[in-house]
RNA sequence: GGGUAGAUACCGAAGCGGUCAAACGGGGCAGACUGUAAAUCUGCUGGCUCAGCCUUCGGAGGUUCGAAUCCUCCUCUGCCCA
């Protein structure tokens, strides 16, 4: 067996061992194909935000690691798609964005892949499908694309199916998508040597549509599809949802010290799964992380949110982060106030919660927090809703400690 | 275009003239127990200047002393027919 051959039995190996395949197509082909060299890979992302939130963390992994192994990847924006909606996994019909709200998230987007692989090298580059169906015709594309798919099968399709026969129909614009995504592949291979496609697993009727058209269209058979399982938490929740919303990528949405704690409370049972899909420490050194499992697991998480904060927000953020959550007063999430605004009678301790620090929604929520008993000043349960916070409250640096609940930590500190 | 069913808080879902800030379940928050885990138990879960007040039941009007509940119109969605 030849080098390159191992190299790439390696790679599929090592994606395989780390969580991140759900299914492919032809496997004994794609490991032929890569390891005749470098190869290039696409992933589509959607711009219904300007940020990512961490479920697209497993994409944007499986580019990093291509990208490590020597392969070109193109990461491509939906400029065009993102007009229509993808109604894979939807239950209901997606809501439309502007074009200029999609461009404007497309800009978002960019930066945030950028975190997890190199555009320095030519080997990287983003692609938005805008950019070929602008000119486009409809009876041309009709004509060339809408002819190779079949109504039947794509009925068949659960993606579709589901919709058809569930609560909420399936519009004519959605039906559309898997044409468009399929027309993507098939442009990328022609014009990028893209060879193969990479989705969530919600994503693999439309990425073999694609790998279909090729075959029909160009009479290639070297056009690959992998999708990734889909991730969710062990309690099934769906991977990065919290109620107060998704975790963000963006640091303005999600900052980076939350971002932190929502991995280093991520419960027993996922710590091993996503070391191994959310950071690039080696197989080997996970399972040393992990194999005592129980209490020691608290370094394991502890190491996880380092590592994935460090990818996302860079070092000097996760070293931070890891600081804040060990309760290191120079590194705990701050707000700074100014020091005549708590003279005399000082704020209320429902203001300061809730609008000064911010750690509770309305002074409802901090009322609340109250009655239950999980709020602290400096260390002390506060018992009256009516209480002030004054001067006398800080210590001789300038710090007053809150606390809500028992990890909701914040400092104020006077200016 | 015709018919029909529906639109309730974060989600699902009761309520069908006053006792409704709205049952119940999920989720979430807080407390106890713990390891910043899980499981379990308890409390909370619209807003406020909080024993009181204000705004919510798709939207706009109307009936009534009183409407989430009745009437009219509108918007949206499902289903059936054309």
């Amino acid at each position: 067996m030849n080098t390159e051959r191992r190299n790439a039995m390696d790679l599929l190996e090592t994606l395989k061992k780390r969580g991140f395949v759900e299914q492919m197509t032809d496997e004994a082909g794609l490991i032929e194909h890569l390891a005749k060299g470098p190869s290039s890979v696409y992933i589509g992302f959607d711009p219904t935000a300007d940020s990512l939130h961490c479920g697209s963390m497993v994409p944007l992994m499986a580019l990093a690691h291509l990208q490590r192994a020597g392969h070109r990847v193109l990461p491509l924006v939906g400029g065009a798609t993102g007009l229509i909606g993808d109604p894979s996994g939807k239950t209901e019909l997606r809501k439309l964005l502007s074009a200029e709200q999609i461009k404007k998230n497309i800009e978002g987007l960019k930066e945030q892949i950028g975190r997890f692989i190199s555009f320095e090298k030519q080997d990287a580059k983003i692609v938005n499908n805008a950019d070929w169906f602008a000119g486009r015709s409809y009876i041309e594309f009709l004509r060339d694309v809408g002819r190779h798919f079949s109504v039947n099968r794509m009925l068949a399709n659960k993606t579709y199916k589901d919709r058809f026969e569930g609560e909420n129909g399936l519009n004519f614009i959605e039906f559309n998508y898997q044409l468009f995504q399929a027309f993507d592949f098939m442009h990328l291979y022609k014009e990028e040597g893209c060879r193969i496609q990479m989705g969530g697993n919600d994503q693999w009727g439309n990425i073999c549509a694609g790998v279909d058209l090729i075959r029909r269209v160009l009479g290639k058979d070297d056009a690959f599809a992998v999708t990734f399982p889909l991730i969710t938490t062990s309690s099934g929740a769906k991977m990065g949802k919290t109620a107060d919303g998704a975790i963000w990528l963006d640091a303005a949405r999600t900052s980076p010290h939350d971002f932190f704690q929502y991995w280093r409370n991520v419960p027993d049972t996922d710590v091993d799964r996503f070391l191994k899909l959310f950071t690039f420490l080696e197989l080997s050194e996970i399972a040393d992380l992990t194999k005592d499992g129980g209490q020691a697991l608290n370094a394991a998480k502890e190491k996880l949110a380092f590592e994935v904060t460090k990818i996302v927000h860079g070092e000097a953020e996760a070293n931070k982060a890891k600081s804040g959550a060990r309760g290191e007063v120079s590194a705990m999430p701050t707000v700074t106030v100014n020091k005549s605004d708590f003279d005399g009678d000082g704020q209320g301790i429902l203001n300061v919660f809730s609008k000064i620090a911010e750690m509770a929604k309305s002074n409802g929520d901090v009322r609340r927090a109250i009655q239950g008993g999980g709020l602290y000043v400096n260390d002390e349960k506060v018992t009256d809703p009516k209480g002030s916070l004054t001067l006398a409250d800080f210590n001789d640096d300038g710090d007053c400690f809150l606390r809500f609940g028992k990890k909701k930590k914040k400092r104020l500190k006077l200016a």
